[in-house]
DNA sequence: TGCAATGGTAAAGTAAATTTTACATATAGT
DNA sequence: ACTATATGTAAAATTTACTTTACCATTGCA
């Protein structure tokens, strides 16, 4: 699965620790999904996209591997 | 987290077991996500969406517990 | 009445998500 | 040179997702 995640940071200007704050998860977690270490419940999904105001699809996509 | 699969599968006609073998899980796992057990991955949400052709958050909400 | 399909659930096991602690690196500012 | 901030990652521990097997109840149909 592909994520979007860096750049809509980006785009917000938020650090990872930063949005962990926001969502409540530890530092490292978003730092996982964001090298695809490993893949968020979707109830983080729902947070993520509900900070960056998007859609989930907009942050997730799945790929061939899926 | 609010999940409105079983409307979904009864709008599209399928079985827990049908929905199951189409996204490659358990029919226990379809049916442990509809009363809530447990919350899916985002990869199978993604999947969820995309059978239904309705976005993620057509099919999951979050709710006062998330 | 018998049988197939559907849905609910439980127990045991495996795989994967997430936390905590910790360390390393790069960069920018003082 | 020092410090702070941001990022990447690793190991151990804990929790949770998911599979497999299995059983029970309901409904509809032969």
């Amino acid at each position: 699965m592909k994520n979007r995640l860096k750049v809509c940071r980006a785009e917000n200007n938020l650090s990872q620790a930063d949005l962990a704050d926001r969502i409540g998860v530890s530092r490292q977690t978003i730092n996982s999904i964001e090298t695809s270490r490993y893949v968020p419940s979707t109830i983080l999904a729902l947070k993520l996209a509900h900070v960056f105001q998007k859609p989930v699809e907009a942050l997730f996509e799945l790929d061939e591997t899926d």
